[in-house]
DNA sequence: AAACCGTGGTC
DNA sequence: TGACCAAGGTT
């Protein structure tokens, strides 16, 4: 297809068919900032009611900056890969400490901060700053390739650049922050990744997935996922109205939320065994086994059992804490430690 | 540079 | 159901 044809097509579909978002209702670099960091990779419409929160609790990047990463992370709880909100708190913190708080104005200088990359540097410095920074995100690579007929693989991490290069002839002589968001709306309402709205979409005529028939073979994207399972065995314990949880770690999945211990092994059935004998020991009184639950990430599939255990002696609970690294805590503030979903709906389910 | 990091929706 | 995907970034 032609690129002036495509340009003008798209700002006109645009035109008439952008989705009224709240951030968009303000030039904001923190608030376009922030509404960048919890879209990626995730839809808008489970991002909206984290960015309403956030503004309201945070209206300022100096009001975020002065909160704990425990609150940030709580606030965040449920949005799911949750380095996002670690690096959100610490950029928060370098712009208001380092850049007077306000953000930078250039590609090159909001690269440099944490949790920001090329995708974002290139929607901020557009959308808030009006640089002809284009934006490559999964929209892109999809409207890109169908239209102009790419065939580059997508996995290939080479292939990003080749995908810039296009959008940022393409966004020449447009206003930046609109072409940008232009195309992601059209990836996101008209040229979907299946199904899409072919019957209605202005550029049929020049489009080559359409005319070759090959939308459903673009983007190419080669890799698959790979999933592993885990098995993990909680322990509850339990004293009065306290519960011993701790903090998970780097390294792993959920680092900075909390969980209880655990012991984990890929066998199953070796982890029955220790499981039911350390239930047998005579200073606890197992209050409930829970049954199997499977919550699905990405990369693993992990399968869980929680064993509620009160504690009977305090003596036996608070060593219990000392040696395995956990600390007690009230119900009430076990509500507002940040934890993964899985936990939170066993709280949910067994204590609130 | 391939692998990893969550959760929820969809077909 | 399982596989794919959603405004990516980091290691």
């Amino acid at each position: 297809m032609e690129s002036e044809i495509f340009v003008n097509q798209l700002i006109d579909w645009y035109r008439h068919q952008k989705r009224d978002l709240p951030w968009r209702h303000s030039k904001d670099p923190y608030k376009i900032w922030l509404s960048e960091i919890i879209l990626q990779q995730t839809r808008v419409a489970q991002g909206m009611p984290y960015y309403l929160r956030f503004v309201e609790k945070y209206p300022s990047v100096e009001d975020l900056a002065n909160a704990s990463e425990a609150e940030v992370l709580r606030l965040w709880q449920g949005l799911g890969y949750y380095s996002r909100a670690r690096n959100l708190h610490a950029c928060a913190k370098t712009v208001a400490s380092d850049y007077e708080g306000k953000f930078p104005s250039t590609f090159e200088e909001l690269l440099k901060l944490k949790g920001i990359g090329r995708y974002t540097a290139a929607a901020i410095a557009s959308i808030a700053f009006d640089q002809p920074n284009a934006v490559v995100d999964g929209n892109v690579y999809r409207v890109l390739s169908r239209v102009f007929g790419i065939s580059d693989d997508i996995a290939d991490s080479k292939t990003l650049r080749i995908f810039e290069k296009k959008a940022n002839q393409l966004i020449q002589g447009q206003k930046p922050g609109e072409f940008n968001q232009a195309i992601m709306d059209f990836g996101a309402i008209q040229c979907t990744p299946r199904s899409p709205s072919c019957a209605i979409c202005p550029m049929t005529a020049y489009c080559y997935a359409f005319n070759q028939g090959k939308q459903d073979a673009l983007p190419v994207k080669s890799k698959k996922v790979k999933v592993r399972n885990r098995y993990f065995y909680y322990f509850v314990y339990e004293h009065a109205d306290r519960v011993l949880m701790r903090e998970r770690g780097p390294k792993d999945i959920w680092q900075g939320l909390f969980d209880f211990e655990m012991i984990e092994s890929s066998n199953p059935k070796e982890q029955e065994e220790v499981f039911s004998a350390i239930s047998a020991r005579d200073s606890f009184t197992v209050v409930d086994y829970s049954e199997e639950v499977k919550h699905v990430l990405t990369h693993q599939r992990i399968f869980t059992r929680f064993l509620r255990v009160q504690v009977n002696d305090l003596g036996n609970f608070e060593a219990l804490a000392e040696s395995r690294n956990l600390r007690p805590y009230q119900l009430e503030e076990v509500q507002e430690l940040p934890k993964p979903i899985l936990i939170q709906n066993y709280l949910k389910q067994e204590f609130f």
